[in-house]
DNA sequence: TCTGGGGTCCTAGGACCC
DNA sequence: TCTGGGGTCCTAGGACCC
């Protein structure tokens, strides 16, 4: 049997932790730039407010409404998954870390599966203090499912709990029911234009999916939509990944806390993502060989603007110097004046290991250092940075080789928006909570 | 007038996930 | 005024091979 383990409104109740006075209370959590809603309490669920809801459509309501507002704080989040995620692999052999607040893994014990998740979610609960949800089911997408149903009792009258926050749905009954009380698009692999296709075509929950015919729609919309029809009939199609995928691609992007007309001001805010990715290519032990970088207009504007290009290197390098010159290059290409632009950012690609650099043959103009040394000069960099502050020292954007060290805190007009962030309890000496004993 | 069959590899774009 | 960021996989079609 597969489990899935889901935190509970995870952004939200890792805010809640250090915050006692948010317990109980309509809460929210924005996403960055404090664009969207992210995460809500069961409290602002409620309240009527929406996954994905842009937060100036709301902003009045919460105000109205004591709604409590937060921006996101990742490296909390992060740092308090990765409590939860060894807790799980002390506990249990193979377990998959899906996402930031979701964890598949494998259990053997027939009869006692409830039992064992519902003492790990005890312990999680006491431990760490995140409350979870745990569903079990013989594949991942029915584990999904029955993980929501234990979010959503409501829409599920006929299910028996026997725990609060665990479920294995045993009888074929019960699974018949569960599926055709889930809506298609509710299914894990089924997106909005998925949805949209099946339900034009008459398949609008779970059970219509799971009992129709494959082979139509695997013609008609690809191999990923029919081993979801098998999961769904209880054939295993996705096994648990223990291992962690090598990274393929990596990407630094920002919207900009406002709209960018001017082409110095992009590229100032693009080497600072530049030096980001790079920092996550040396830490990966990668070298990349492609560099793509794009620049956009809010897709809600009136003229609209989205273009990018990739400049593929004939050796693979991460050099900051070297990938800063020719995102440099492209950037310059593809600005065109007369543009409110939204966000520009980097993507690195085409990744390779040190050992496997194949070298080229006639030689790679733009490079000129060795690979020993462009590692041994970023980490210096982030050595520093790490101990003086992130951004502290870095490449001068208008220079291909020479860094600054900078001591103010720049607030410029490309900088996200981040009005509401809470403190990093946990990772930065400087914010670890004050304890009074009287 | 009339021009084969069977492959591989790469890429851009779409769709999906959290 | 204001609508996130970071990924993966699949597919169709082009370019190429003999």
């Amino acid at each position: 049997m597969i489990a899935l383990l889901d935190c509970n409104n995870f952004y939200v109740s890792c805010e809640r932790l250090f915050s006692p006075k948010l317990k109980n209370k309509p809460v929210v959590v924005l996403s960055n730039n404090d664009g969207c809603v992210i995460s809500r309490s069961n409290e602002a669920k409620e309240l009527g407010i929406t996954m994905g809801e842009p937060f100036f459509k709301i902003k009045k309501i919460t105000k109205n409404l004591q709604i409590e507002v937060l921006s996101s704080n990742y490296s909390l989040y992060a740092d308090i998954s990765d409590r939860i995620m060894s807790i799980l692999k002390k506990k249990f052999l193979e377990v998959e870390v899906y996402s930031i607040d979701e964890a598949f893994f494998y259990l053997n014990n027939k009869s006692k599966n409830e039992i064992i998740c519902s003492e790990i979610a005890k312990k999680i609960l006491k431990w760490v203090g995140i409350p979870v949800s745990i569903g079990i089911a013989k594949t991942k997408t029915l584990a999904k499912i029955s993980n929501r149903v234990i979010k959503k009792k409501s829409n599920y009258k006929n299910i028996k709990f026997k725990y609060s926050n665990v479920l294995e749905i045993k009888s074929d009954e019960d699974l018949d029911y569960v599926l055709k009380n889930t809506k298609v698009a509710d299914v894990w692999g089924v997106g909005n234009r998925l949805s949209n296709f099946l339900v034009n075509n008459n398949i609008k929950s779970a059970l219509n999916l799971r009992d129709s015919n494959e082979d139509f729609i695997k013609k008609e919309k690809g191999i990923l939509i029919k081993k979801t029809i098998y999961e769904l009939r209880n054939i295993k199609c996705y096994q648990i990944e223990k291992e962690l995928p090598v990274k393929k691609s990596i990407c630094v992007s920002r919207s900009f806390g406002s709209k960018i007309y001017d082409y110095e001001h992009i590229n100032r805010a693009l080497i600072v993502y530049v030096h980001k990715a790079v920092i996550k290519l040396i830490k990966n032990n990668l070298f990349c060989r492609s560099i793509t970088v794009f620049l956009k207009t809010s897709r809600y504007d009136e003229k609209i603007y989205s273009n990018s290009k990739t400049y593929k290197l004939l050796e693979a390098t991460c050099d900051i110097r070297l990938i800063w010159k020719i995102s440099k290059d492209i950037l310059k290409f593809l600005y065109v004046k007369a543009f409110a632009y939204n966000k520009v950012g980097i993507i690195l690609s085409n990744f390779s290991q040190r050992k496997e650099i194949q070298q080229s043959l006639i030689g790679d103009k733009l490079k000129n250092t060795t690979v020993k040394n462009e590692i041994k000069l970023m980490n210096v960099i982030e050595k520093i940075n790490k101990k003086f502050g992130e951004g502290k020292i870095r490449l001068l954007a208008n220079s291909d080789h020479r860094f600054f060290y900078t001591d103010e805190e720049p607030r410029v007009s490309w900088q996200m928006k981040s009005a509401f962030r809470s403190a990093c309890y946990t990772t930065n000496w400087y914010d670890i909570p004050k304890v009074k004993v009287k």
